[in-house]
DNA sequence: ATGAAAGCGCTAACAC
DNA sequence: GTGTTAGCGCTTTCAT
């Protein structure tokens, strides 16, 4: 019988396992970090392991982190991501990306309160962390702190306003919107409206030249007129229908899920039917919404589980991360239903 | 000037600090931990907090817990809590109650997998938490992993089948039942339908329950044909809508937020209006859904937030938490429009 | 009121 | 091949 659980009373050290087995616990120490060239004899290895199965020996990682130097953490710091339904597939991405590679998570959700955000910082700084993933639930410029500076980090999600000063992975929204556009265009569509949002971001300024970049792609020349705005949420999709319905067009693309759930709504009350009279596409692929709307939404993914992973790729040097500029991640088209295939020439 | 990012290059040490101030390193430690009968000169605590200052020093936390035996981490495995929406809510708890007592919280999602998730406690235990929250994204039993039993844990949103063997935390499903079945009471309602899940769970027994418990205080006999089932999502109530429909009820509690939202859909295809056709309430109170549906929809509230809270507290011994049954969260009623005002008697 | 020294559990030279 | 030993940075008696 062993003794797994002897751990909690007083936890079995090293030195327990090398008197058990009869040896230094230098060469316990090896055994168990299976260094390369370190020749054990078998059945010396054989008396170690046994005795560690024995005892239920668990290594302190405070002990070897003190050793070392540097921990197998990596902090991620949050204004909210845990709080924000998909935004938390920042955490997915990072924590998975992280595990592969031997460290783990340590997570600190600040709500954008600056104080807590210095004291997490701290914390993991403190805990000797190998990096912090420094994270925003939407895409925004962000002020660094500035003891974030006193360790290795990546910007997820978010950049800094001075560029060249800090190393940032960000959604590529230019490309996502031009994906949107796109799938309307390849629906046959030309006459296509966007309802922006009515919130100055990053994401405003990318979908608009999205649609812009495949407008122009397409030959057809971006008019204006056709560009509404509303506040993003499915209030504000709703409440644009009026307009929308005044342009003439056959199709929009909507600055996101929420903005498309909304309009769905109008739509239907107007006694328009979706692909048939209009078809209609959204972006951030909300799952709940998107793919549960009727018709399921045909919509561009925010990837958000990737630049988690990219940025615990970033932090350990495995992916390039350039000063100058944020690296951007594709925002893959999902179609679905909302818009119609092209009728046969 | 200071040299705040010196902990780059060489982290600068309590000695250092006690040399640069001329004192002991015991000193040094004795002001940082203000123990309450160190008696410091204040002119010996003034040289050293500068010194502190000057250097930028911070604490190894390595240091301080291989000393102490058990670090200010707090472990929280989930099956899918990350992934999952609304969940998140679990990590968000969690984590400002952990915070609010001095702990850090360290998460690994396993998403079910049981090798990671042995991995992920082993790793846990190595760095001496404190405890592990182990939690689940949906309500339900679990069995509990051997090496969960070296640590102190409580299990959070899920409970042992084998009762008196596990501290648990989970959401008071019944209670929520009874009061959304109350809140289309109040509305005047009579004779109200129940579309309940065909997926098994303790909530759907709760939930069924809870619906029970409603209609018998309110002197209303159950009927089981009111009582309806249906895959719990935007589908299953969007399909359930016919039968429904037959039962000549004036309102329907859904089993959750997404069926209510197919079935919003499906009424509405049959020229029903919200709530003056009939009225609805969903269960789990799902931000992006019922806050934002036409009209908005009446639910009760799943209490992640909550759950990861408590779940804390009783690991730290600051709530209760009986052996015998896992203690139960309330779900509060979140009254939206999707039930009208009852008309004057 | 402060310093000296032991040691937390482990790793890494360096012996033998 | 394996043991000895010196720390990693800190806390904590115990002296003084």
């Amino acid at each position: 019988m062993d003794h797994a659980r002897a751990g909690r009373a007083h936890p079995v050290t090293l030195r327990e396992v090398a008197e058990l087995a009869g040896v230094s616990t230098a060469t316990v120490s090896l055994v168990i970090n299976k260094k390369k060239n370190a020749r054990i004899a078998d059945e010396t290895r054989q008396r170690v392991t046994e005795a560690i199965a024995q005892l239920g020996y668990r290594p302190n990682a405070m002990a070897q982190t003190l050793v070392s130097g540097t921990s197998k953490f990596i902090g991620l710091v949050a204004d909210g991501v845990a709080t924000t339904p998909f935004a938390g597939q920042i955490i997915h991405g990072a924590q998975d990306e992280a595990w592969k590679h031997g460290y783990a998570l340590l997570i600190a959700n600040t709500e954008g309160n600056k104080d807590l955000e210095r004291d997490a910082i701290a914390m993991m700084l403190e805990y000797k962390v190998r990096g912090i993933l420094y994270s925003t639930w939407f895409h925004r410029p962000t002020d660094i702190p500035e003891t974030l500076r006193e360790a290795d980090f990546v910007l997820v999600n978010c950049f800094s306003p001075d560029a060249g000063t800090a190393r940032a992975v960000v959604p590529d929204e230019a490309q996502g919107g031009q994906s949107a556009t796109e799938i309307l265009l390849r629906g046959g569509h030309r006459r296509i409206a966007f309802i922006n949002t009515t919130t100055p971001a990053p994401a405003k300024d990318g979908r608009l030249q999205g649609y812009k970049d495949a407008l122009e792609a397409a030959g057809i020349s971006f008019d204006p007129d056709l560009v509404l705005e509303a506040y993003p949420d499915q209030e504000g999709g709703y409440g644009a229908t009026e307009d929308l319905l005044k342009l003439g067009v056959s199709a929009v693309y909507c600055y996101n899920d929420r903005m498309a759930m909304g309009l769905y709504d109008g739509l239907r009350e107007n006694g328009l039917s979706i692909p048939e009279d209009i078809a209609v596409v959204g972006f951030d692929n909300q799952e709940v919404i998107a793919a549960h709307l009727r018709p399921p939404l045909s919509t561009v993914s925010l990837p958000h589980y990737e630049l988690g992973a990219a940025g615990v790729r970033m932090l350990l040097g495995i992916d390039a991360a350039p000063l100058e500029s944020a690296v951007k991640i594709a925002c893959p088209a999902v179609e679905r239903d909302s818009v119609a295939a092209p009728s046969p020439a």
